[in-house]
DNA sequence: TCCTATGTTCAATGTTTATTGAACTATTGT
DNA sequence: ACAATAGTTCAATAAACATTGAACATAGGA
C-alpha cells in the first residue's frame, strides 16, 4: 500500500490530473455523495466502473495524490475523501469540481446517489 | 488554428486535464493576473515558460478545451481567458484553481503579477 | 521587394498513461 | 485446513503526451 502524502505534500497539478480522469472523477463523485452518510465506501462498491485491477490502479493514484484516504478493515478497504486537508490546501476547489461534475452527471457517466445506495 | 469549442462543448475532464500541466497552469495564471488590465496577452509574453513550439502546443490545448480564446491581430495572437463561459459551465472552478495556484506560487514556478506587467 | 518578427505545423523521440488478465496475498468463515 | 472473498501487484500492450528543432506561413517595416 503506497503511503498517503501529508497535507502539505498535496500538490495542485497532481490533484487536478487525478480529477481529470473520468473513472477517478466518478470515484470521487461517489465518495462525495457518501459524505452525508458513513463517508466511506469499499473498493467493491465501485465495481460498476471497470475491472478490479484497473480500479486498484486508480485507487492508488487517488491515494498518492492526496485526494482520498484508505482504512484497512479485515479484507476490505474503506475509503473516504480527505476533505479537510483539501479544503485547507485548496479552498473551494473540491466543491467546485464536485458541483461541476453533478451538473454534467449525464454527460459524464456518473452514478446518482440513489443508484449507489441501492447496492444493498 | 483549431476551432474554439462552444460554451456547451466545454468538458470538465478536458478542462481539469489542461489545468493539471504546470506550464498550462502558469499560462492560465498569468492570463488571470492580466484580467485587471487589458485581459489579453500575446504568445510572446510567455517566452519564459519554454520553447516557442512547445508553447504553441500548449496554447492549442488551452484553446481546444475552451479555457482561452485567441484573437489574431497582424502577426500577433492575443489571448484571454474565457471566464464567462467557464463560470457559466463550472461556477467557482476557475477562481478556486487560480487562488490555489496563487497560494502555491512558489512551489509551482509561477510568475508574479509585477513580473508580468513590467514587460512593457 | 527583402528582411525580420511572430507563431504555427511537422516529424521524431522518449515518457507516461490506461487497460487487461493472470498470479498473488491476506482475511474470514466453515 | 479449506475454500471463498477482497484487493493488490505484475507484465504486457496500445494510446496519448510533452518536448525539441527544423521548416513553414504571414504580416509589417525598411
Amino acid at each position: 500500500m503506497p503511503p498517503h502524502p501529508t497535507r502539505e505534500q498535496i500538490g495542485l497539478p497532481m490533484v487536478l490530473d487525478c480529477l481529470s480522469d473520468p473513472i477517478r472523477l466518478a470515484i470521487v463523485y461517489q465518495l462525495a455523495q457518501q459524505e452525508r452518510g458513513s463517508s466511506e465506501l469499499r473498493c467493491g462498491d465501485f465495481s460498476g466502473l471497470g475491472a478490479k485491477s484497473n480500479l486498484a490502479y486508480h485507487f492508488a493514484k487517488l491515494r498518492e495524490c492526496g485526494l482520498m484516504q484508505t482504512r484497512v478493515a479485515g479484507t476490505s478497504r474503506f475509503m473516504r475523501l480527505r476533505r479537510e486537508d483539501l479544503e485547507a490546501r485548496f479552498p473551494g476547489l473540491l466543491d467546485a469540481v464536485i458541483n461541476s461534475a453533478a451538473r454534467d452527471a449525464d454527460r459524464l457517466q456518473l452514478v446518482s446517489e440513489c443508484d449507489v445506495v441501492d447496492a444493498d
